[in-house]
DNA sequence: CGTTTTTCCGTAAACGTTTACGAGAACACA
DNA sequence: TGTGTTCTCGTAAACGTTTACGGAAAAACG
């Protein structure tokens, strides 16, 4: 069905090697012979079978971003990635390489299927995201010397793959900021559990803002719970409880965010009225969702365009670790103010 | 790096040949010496790599999604297609086969990179979506005996590929039922432009319905624009130029329900109660508007489940043409009432 | 015109698998 | 014991490329 460089060989009576060259742009090959194959393959409708290639090459020249939804999050759906993916591929693409993405089942262990795309030789390198802080994920790739990237830090590895996350601390530590500017002092934060390092973060950032402000943290006020929306309407009424309810919360998340507000409308309380609430990382819900919810926004396409440039330039065929080593960095989010602090 | 069949034959002073038909769990091979493989696999971290084994066979094992954002969509993203995805992976996956999602970008031709999937032979098969009244993907693939199936009707290609669709026109019809119980007359139908073909069975089940109640269908009322929230802001306002403008509008898409309430509000208009609004198809940011929008929601999950189910019906593979051939199934969808109507 | 250089192309090996074929050994049967 | 069958394995070809190597022809040079 599907032609190759032989038939493209015979039709043209030259040797497949010609036709390679030709095809490949080496020199050593005329001007005349060369626009003959261009066109004779393009008359031929004839690719280069990719596994042919790779298999010869030792290099797939494609790259696996491993997206796993979360458990349940049936309707919900991650839309965080899709513009970060839409700079990734951009990126990328500029330098032939291919862009695609893994799907895992949703509770299943993602480390077997990793495993599996990385011994397979299906990609060149991947790109991970939803670090942990002890991440084995990373462990593996570091000690198998597999070239990857991740989106969001961790602690794992050896410190020599290129990562690039967002400011949490810094956002948690603003959002402190401008709720003490509003008068609040009893200000609750409530992050995912598991080991997702952005929670610790953030919530590093948002215990020193408090302490730079000399206000007492409070353990009743923070709390952490399944990162989805039943994780947030679950854990939202704990920090409800204390004695001394906070008047302001700060969500790292925002199907968590908008759990909790469901669970504080059926408590009578008004977020952006009785309650004023931040969230940390904005996606279109937090703008459609009533009221408005004020939150910290990255600038997701253009941190995939720089990751791909990051783990490009950490892989030998394009520059390699002789260039510059460019291994972590580190974003700012911006402030979208709206209606609910 | 990786470990080869050779070594692996090598380690165990056997032919390669054994080793390949232990693994592949072939009948002629000594239930010991297969024992002893399987081990030495697994402690020399061994698997088969990719590229030779797609290349000797003439298949790779792996399906592609093509997932094209659309234009312009950088916060949105199509939290449609998650679930969906979800459930296609997870049946490919009880099949020995990988999903990849193929990422296209935002603005350009897909038929290109489709091209390029297909005639490198990357994958076995591939799965489209957003499919469009002649769309010449189909087509291309039709013509060239590539195995495909299709999430959405079209009238392209020779009608022997698998499709799954929703229900569109039902639900357009139903949405004119419910909302002319409820006392409407005026209604309103906005859907995007391009070719795609929900929009057109849509309108259909709209028409058909209107005529059913004997209800005139005013050209006035129907207007169509880009796929976008941009687009349903752009666009509403021209149904409500009417002399006699309508009192409830049925949006085809959620994104443009959205925008379509902007523009709505910035008239002075509230949805949800001096205008009907019902979204054809729901996704989270359905619930969250405020007012909750009133929408029909898909069982994505199942559905992408049974899309892989067809596909691998089809392919030769796996039970192939001469099996039971399942081509199109059309799926209903579920109204989830909320407050918008 | 002889020599050296350059240009261009064909040959063949290699990448890592799978698999058709055949052969030796063990076994069964008469 | 001779013959046919079964079990197990090694050999080698094939999948479609790319690329190192060498050689013939053409060009350049003296």
């Amino acid at each position: 069905m599907a032609s190759s460089i032989h038939d493209l060989a015979r039709h043209l009576n030259i040797s497949i090697g010609t036709v390679s060259r030709a095809l490949n742009g080496r020199a050593d090959v005329n001007a005349d012979t060369r626009q003959r194959v261009l066109e004779a393959a393009r008359t031929l409708n004839y690719s280069p079978n990719q596994s042919g290639r790779s298999l010869r090459q030792g290099a797939t020249h494609s790259i696996a971003f491993m997206l796993q939804p979360h458990p349940g999050d049936q309707q919900y759906g991650e839309p965080f990635f899709i513009p970060f993916l839409t700079g990734l591929q951009a990126k990328l693409a500029e330098h032939g390489l291919d862009l695609m993405v893994v799907m895992g089942e949703p509770g299943k262990y993602q480390q077997e299927r990793l495993r599996r795309v990385v011994e397979t030789r299906w990609v060149d390198a991947v790109v991970l995201a939803n670090t942990r802080r002890e991440d084995d994920r990373i462990d593996y790739l570091s000690k198998a010397g597999f070239p990857f990237a991740t989106l969001g830090r961790s602690q794992s590895g050896d410190d020599s793959y290129p990562s690039l996350d967002i400011d949490f601390e810094r956002a948690g530590a603003e959002a402190v900021d401008r709720l003490v500017a509003r008068g609040h002092r009893r200000i609750a934060a409530i992050r995912p559990a598991h080991d997702l390092n952005f929670g610790y973060l953030f919530l590093d950032g948002y215990r020193k803002a408090l302490q730079r402000h000399g206000i007492e943290i409070d353990p009743e006020l923070i709390a952490s719970g399944f990162i989805s929306e039943a994780g947030g309407y679950e854990v939202t009424p704990q920090v409800m409880r204390s004695k001394d309810p906070p008047t302001a919360i700060i969500f790292n998340n925002d199907a968590m965010a908008l759990g909790g507000c469901k669970a504080l409308a059926e408590m009578g309380i008004r977020p952006g009225q009785d309650m004023a609430v931040i969230v940390i990382v904005d996606t279109p819900l937090c703008r459609y969702f009533s009221p408005a919810l004020t939150a910290f926004r990255p600038a997701l396409e253009p941190m995939g365009q720089r990751l791909a440039e990051m783990l490009l330039a950490s892989l030998p065929a394009f520059g390699g670790p002789e260039g510059p080593r460019i291994i972590r960095e580190v974003w700012p989010l911006e402030l979208v103010a709206r209606d609910s602090d």
